[in-house]
DNA sequence: CGCCCTATTGAACTTAGTCAAAAATCGTGG
DNA sequence: CCACGATTTTTGACTAAGTTCAATAGGGCG
């Protein structure tokens, strides 16, 4: 038996790992340290080599815009991973704040490398993971460029049900967001004003509805046609990975 | 000496490649295929196992939304790796069609594997690549996100720009976009017409100017301000590979 | 030369942003 | 456990940026 890390668990999801690469990745979250809401993790042009696993809690990436204007790239769950950024660009492109109480697990790039050199097969799993990533943005790229306030609204809060529920099978059509309008509105393009009549439009038409902070999505199948929504969840398709 | 590759050459420019790790991206490209202008290269939703190097031209990729409005969510250039995303998904989740006349080295995912399993640090490079799109993604998004139109534009002038320089040396303060305002608009959420505008506007402020097809820069500090536009291909660091 | 695609321009319209204020919630210290 | 201050949510009136629609003008190519 092996000591399980988060993002072992999270990987193991997709494909069955050997013990070996179990234990070379628990590896990466031998350090794990406590931040608060609201700490800063990574801040923007500073020089980083660490990367981490968050094992506890919500962080998000952002970037402030020289008027003030402030863009999260995205909300970070337990068992992602962080600041792969940091392994091709000495200073950090983006910021990483806490968004809640957390538990993160710093890991210098050179672990990395040796992952990478050792474990062909966690190379390849942390390269799909990227590749997965991109698909991700390249989604709310199009929701961004090409869809209304109110598909954008619907598309989030589904993408964020959806990436819960990869971690937490307990989730079946409601959610803790855990995020003000005002982050939900620097997601997706939008003032927490806009948002706000957004949510509440939603929730007049009976597609969501709240309940102190929790969010029910009552009709997701419309929610998915509103906002344009595909979860890339499914049909994800790893078999052609080497076999260990 | 080893048959370089177009790949291999964008590659080495970052890190220095053994002949063995050359030869292996070369045969990633042993079967190049020419493509007309506007050919579809893969079709969203449709079986794929096959990536692209892309050898020669343009070629973009993009979703077309059930209004039928497009969004582009990339335009690649020579010695770009295309359609990773089939590395994780079976069904491609965009679109590939070339912006001119191209020609493309398709080859299939196993190879992939292969190359991960036997060139750890070519795997390292495709995972850093993989990771510096992200980067890109993220670029663009704050740019779709929080910024204004002309800024949107500048920014993305910019970013063709850089790219197309990276692998072409001769460009100092020209290009040939080669894109129509129709598919600016597309890449960077605007209508054609208000992508005009602003073109126009920036020309008549010496911004840029133009002849036949040919865009030039005339003021790049000021575009880079107006576009809160960052180069990110300065500052890569990539020091710490594995050395082969 | 004629056709088709792209660029350009103007006018009217819409969506989302701004500003401001009130109401509701949350967190914290006593 | 409650009161108070701070944050977040909600709402309305007004504004502005960008879209839509439509028509004209160029340009390239068969």
């Amino acid at each position: 038996m092996v000591a399980t890390s988060c993002f072992a668990a999270r990987l193991a999801k997709q494909v069955p790992l050997s013990d070996a690469e179990k234990k070379a990745l628990a590896r990466l979250e031998e350090n794990p340290r406590k931040v608060k809401r609201g700490a800063m993790i990574q801040r923007v042009n500073e020089t980083v080599t660490e990367l981490f696993v968050l094992r506890e809690g919500r962080v998000m990436s952002f970037v402030i815009l020289p008027d003030g204007s402030r863009q999260i790239l995205r909300v970070y769950f337990p068992g992602d991973f962080i600041g792969s950024a940091s392994t091709i660009y000495s200073k950090a492109p983006e910021s990483l704040v806490a968004l809640s109480d957390a538990i993160v697990c710093p890991f210098d790039k050179h672990a990395v490398r040796r992952l990478l050199e050792d474990y062909p097969r966690v190379a390849a799993l942390l390269f799909l993971l990227s590749n997965a990533e991109r698909v991700a943005m390249t989604d709310r790229l199009a929701s961004l460029g090409r869809t209304s306030a109110k598909a954008r609204v619907a598309s989030f809060l589904l993408d964020m049900f959806d990436r819960l529920r990869v971690t937490d099978d307990s989730i079946t059509d409601s959610f803790d967001l855990k995020l003000t309008q005002e982050e939900i509105g620097d997601s997706i393009g939008l003032t927490s004003v806009h948002v706000n009549r957004m949510i509440r439009q939603m929730e007049q038409e009976g597609l969501i509805s709240r309940t102190n902070g929790r969010i029910i999505l009552n009709d997701m199948a419309r929610l998915e046609e509103i906002g344009h929504y595909t979860n890339r969840h499914k049909d994800m398709d790893l078999d052609w990975l080497p076999v260990s």
